[in-house]
DNA sequence: GTCTATATGCTGATAGAC
DNA sequence: GTCTATCAGCATATAGAC
């Protein structure tokens, strides 16, 4: 037995986060009032500011925390030798990892434009972070021979578009698996970077060649 | 010489559409005020309840006036014989499309949520009926068995947000033209879609092959 | 840490003069 | 078609009691 208080419930800070991002995410930042997440919360309004100074605080905190996160996870994920591994790592850890986290991915690129300029700054900063990691990859392929990117810095954001596109409309009870999704999208990838793949390549050429 | 009143100044109709779109694509719909988009526009906020009922019908015109504009675009472009050239069409048309239409574009994706659940039934109509224009395109690809799409949804929708994205990132004063940027993506679209490519399929194959 | 009460200002929308 | 004036309500944020 800890505390006597407070065991059983959560706490309030964290409660006021999860029902910011939640609100944030289905209404938008300016559509929300402090009034709706204090209530969502289950506090009066005035209770909110023990938590955050004031609303924009806490939208940055929120898309903070998703980016420090994502930055943090993927730090810790393996890091296979050869390139085309670790680009497969990466496009499987993408999914994955926005595909766990609907609300707060949406938020950090929904809600760019209602951020100060110095904390838009900051924001954009670790956004480029988490490109430069796929453009590291994607600079290591070319060096090995393994892909093709005209472009590398294109050819990222191109990947990172597409590929966080999947939570614009995967719905769980859809007619296909995340592993199926998976799969295709790092098909498409692989494809998409001219990477040769040796159950496909044949059969594809061959049909029309 | 036409009317006396208003010869060689834009009627206030359009001057409203435009100060909406641009306030809109920049703060935000929640954000954004009737009074800001009055002083935009150069008339006192009453003035423009003469044009529209409200300020949510002044978004869904603005997001229908896009997608039927795209819509029509697109119904008039030539539809050359061959899926692969179809396809060519569509992705040259699309990037082209939205590069001249930045804010408008980012409307009708950014504003979806502040719709009314029967405005935005309406509006994802429309976008459905583009999206199948590709679908379409693809399905013949595949009959014609000049392209490799494992599921033509997915591979449509993945597209899409892939070319969409450029808009987020493209600046008329970037390192790359339009046509440069067009070129890279139509290669990545194909190679994507398993589409032999004469000039570069044999070099990326034979050099791990 | 949470409450109530409040300050100060802006919101969408309408009515009626011109 | 545009103006001024206004309604009724909600916004963020703060102060001070408990």
């Amino acid at each position: 037995m800890a505390r006597k208080t407070g065991s059983y419930a959560i706490s309030t800070r964290p409660k006021v986060h999860q029902s910011a991002l939640r609100l944030f995410a289905q209404y938008g930042y300016a559509a929300v009032s402090m009034r709706q997440i204090a209530a969502d919360v289950g506090v009066q309004a005035g209770a909110l500011y023990t938590y955050t100074p004031d609303k924009q605080a806490l939208l940055f905190d929120l898309m903070r925390a998703h980016l420090d996160e994502l930055l943090a996870a993927w730090a810790t994920e393996p890091r296979p030798v050869g390139a085309l591994a670790r680009l497969e790592g990466f496009v499987r850890f993408h999914i994955r990892h926005h595909f766990d986290r609907p609300e707060a991915v949406f938020v950090a690129y929904m809600e760019l434009r209602n951020l100060t300029p110095e904390n838009y700054a900051q924001i954009q900063r670790l956004r480029r972070q988490y490109e430069d990691a796929l453009v590291d990859i994607l600079v290591d392929g070319q060096a090995e021979g393994c892909l093709t990117a005209p472009d590398t810095r294109i050819a990222a954001m191109a990947m990172i578009a597409m590929l966080t596109g999947i939570n614009t409309w995967y719905r769980t009870d859809g007619r296909l698996s995340r592993a199926e999704i998976g799969q295709m999208y790092w098909d498409m990838v692989q494809r998409a970077l001219g990477v040769p793949m040796p159950s496909e390549a044949g059969a594809a050429l061959t049909r029309t060649g």
